[in-house]
DNA sequence: TATAAAAACTAACACTTGTTAGTCTACTCA
DNA sequence: TGAGTAGACTAACAAGTGTTAGTTTTTATA
C-alpha cells in the first residue's frame, strides 16, 4: 500500500466536485482552486480533464464486473447471490461514494473509453439477469418479469451514493441487511 | 388545449438534449441546430438558457407535490396509497420522460429557483414518509426503517425515465402493477 | 395587396474554457 | 555542495460560451 500521490489527490478532489455539479460543469480552474493551486499546475500530474473521468469511471466499473462474476460462480443459492450483490454495491459505494456519482451520471462524457464502459455495463447486467433467471427456475424467486426485478434492484443500488453520506449512523452491514430485507422480501407485513 | 407554441417546441427539444448530455453540456448552438435554426433566433422565444431549465423542472416538481397531496388525503389504506404513488410516477414519467431526466440530474443548476425546488422536494418526501409511517402504525407495513423504504421506492421511481423508453411494449398500467408487486410484496416466492 | 407582427438571419460582444510554453522554487541525494 | 527533479507559477492561445443589436424574411390578417 504505497502512499497517495498528488495525482490521486487530484482525482479524489475531482470526483467530489463532479458529484456536486457534474463533469461538464466543473472547470479545471474549479478543480485547481479546490486543490489550492493554479489550473496549469494540474497538468504536471494529469494529461487532461478527460483522463480524470476515465480513471474514475473505468476502475470502478471493472470492480463491479469482477465482483459479480465471483458471486455468480459461487455455490450459493440465487437469493443469497442477490444479497451478495447488494453487499457488493454497499461496499463499493461506501468506499467510493463520490466516484459512484460519476459512474452513474457522467459515463456519457467518456470519449475514448465509452465503448469499453458500455461493454462492462452490459456484461454486468447480463450476469445479474442470469442470477435472477436461475432463481426463478429454482422457484426461489417469483416469476415476475426478470428485467423489472433487476431494474428495481439496480435503481436502488445505483442511487446509494446519494444516500449513504446522509446516513453515517448506519454501518455497511446494517444497511446491506435492511436493503436485502426490503428489496428481496418486500414491505408487506401480511405477505 | 391550445396548440403548441414555438417556445413549447424549444423546451421539449431542450429536455431531450438535456437528457442525453445534461444541462451543462448542451450549448445554445446545439439546441438551435436541433431546432433547425441559429442560436440567436432562440432568443425570440425564450429569455435565457436558465429559463428553459426552470420551466422544465418547476412545472414537474409542482405536479408531483400536488399529486402526492391528493393521494395522502384520500380515504385509502396505506398500501393502496403507496401503489397510487407508484402509478403517479409512472404516469408523469410516461408523459414527460425527458423532462424527468432534468428533474433528477440537473436540479442543482437552477439558479434563481433552487430554493423553491428544494422546498417542493422536501415537502414531497415528508408526505411520502407520513404515508409509510401510518402504514407501519396500522400494521400494514413491516416495521423496517421508513427512510429505507422510501429510499428504495424513490430510487426506483426516479429512475423510471431511464427505463420506460426501452420498454415500449409494456403499457403504463402493467408497469405500475408489476412495480407494485415487486416493490411492495417483494420477490421472495416462499415469503 | 398592403401592413404589421412573428420569427428568422448575420455579426459581434465579453467572458470562459481546456491546454501549452516557459520559468522559478524547493527539496532529494550523490 | 551541487545537480537534478517534482511541482508550483505567470502568461497566453484558440476555441467555444451565452447573449445582444440590428436587419431581413416569412406569415397572417385586414
Amino acid at each position: 500500500m504505497k502512499t497517495e500521490t498528488r495525482k490521486d489527490e487530484i482525482i479524489k478532489t475531482a470526483a467530489k466536485l463532479f458529484k456536486e455539479k457534474g463533469y461538464s460543469a466543473v472547470t479545471m480552474r474549479d478543480l485547481a482552486t479546490a486543490m489550492g493551486m493554479k489550473a496549469a499546475s494540474l497538468y504536471n500530474h494529469i494529461n487532461s480533464k478527460q483522463e480524470i473521468l476515465k480513471i474514475i469511471i473505468i476502475s470502478i466499473a471493472e470492480e463491479f464486473t469482477k465482483g459479480i462474476e465471483v458471486i455468480y460462480n459461487s455455490n450459493n443459492n440465487s437469493l443469497d447471490k442477490l444479497s451478495q450483490v447488494i453487499a457488493l454495491h454497499v461496499k463499493i459505494t461506501t468506499n467510493s461514494t463520490n466516484e459512484m456519482a460519476s459512474l452513474n451520471n457522467d459515463w456519457m462524457h467518456l470519449e475514448g473509453q465509452l465503448d469499453h464502459y458500455l461493454a462492462l455495463r452490459n456484461n454486468y447486467e447480463a450476469t445479474f439477469i442470469k442470477i435472477i433467471n436461475e432463481g426463478i427456475s429454482s422457484s426461489e424467486i417469483k416469476p415476475v418479469n426478470p428485467e423489472i426485478i433487476m431494474f428495481t434492484m439496480l435503481s436502488t443500488l445505483r442511487s446509494l451514493f446519494l444516500w449513504i453520506p446522509k446516513k453515517e449512523e448506519l454501518n455497511a452491514n446494517d444497511l446491506a441487511n435492511n436493503l436485502s430485507e426490503v428489496l428481496v422480501k418486500g414491505i408487506n407485513k401480511k405477505l
